[in-house]
DNA sequence: ACTACGATTACCT
DNA sequence: GGTAATCGTAGTG
């Protein structure tokens, strides 16, 4: 697969100036790439999760901001990534600045460098590659040095229009998956249709 | 300084 | 299905 970060549609930085849950929404079947050393990773969104600044416990900007979660409080369109279990995983942040409210992206289909991602994770198994919000860090080489980079104004690094199949995906909202507050909201957001989910949706 | 814990993953039965 | 590994945070003394 080609792609150019140069021709393609960016996401603007109003795509992330809503309702962290519309953002989330909204992120499904768009792709996210990252270019290092002139090569690009990357592949389409198919599960996000909102984690708000408000009744929301889960969310890491839930006691304020520190240092750590600082850059949750930026504009939006910031990546926030945050070490977890000793890997980790990375966010949009939405709504304005200040706010504290971000989208987790748990889940890719794999589309762009499949083969430096399957060396990266070192899995050749497509479907154990990006389905998590961990494993797609490591396939993209985002660690803890990218936090705080602009997914707006990146030259290596961005959210982009998907030309064709927007449209065609249905999304279900289901709850969020790994956290021990807040458990009963549906602010977990998955491509019902995608093979590349991290957990599979639900029965009801 | 010490402890508990987590928006996880890999590997086991 | 279950659970151990792993390490940066945050809370406590």
């Amino acid at each position: 697969m080609t792609f150019s970060i140069e021709s393609a549609e960016r996401l603007p930085a109003d795509f992330y100036c809503r309702k962290t849950a519309d953002v989330a929404r909204a992120l499904i079947g768009k792709t996210i790439v990252h270019r290092t050393a002139g090569t690009i990773t990357g592949g389409i969104v198919v599960e996000t999760e909102a984690y708000l600044h408000r009744n929301d416990p889960a969310s890491h900007s839930a006691r304020g901001r520190t240092a750590s979660n600082e850059s949750m409080f930026l504009r939006p369109g910031t990546l926030y990534v945050y070490p977890i279990h000793a890997k980790y995983c990375l966010n949009a942040v939405t709504e304005e600045a200040g706010t504290g409210a971000a989208v987790l992206i748990r889940a890719i289909e794999p589309t762009i460098g499949i083969e430096t991602m399957c060396g990266r994770r070192g899995q050749s198994d497509l479907r154990r590659l990006t389905t998590g919000p961990a494993m797609l860090c490591q396939a993209l080489s985002i660690d803890r040095s990218d936090d705080g980079r602009c997914l707006v104004g990146d030259s290596d690094l961005g959210i982009f229009l998907n030309t064709a199949d927007d449209h065609r995906r249905r999304i279900v909202a289901t709850k969020r998956i790994g956290i021990s507050k807040a458990q009963h909201r549906n602010l977990r957001f998955v491509d019902m249709n995608s093979r590349f989910l991290s957990r599979p949706v639900p029965k009801r």
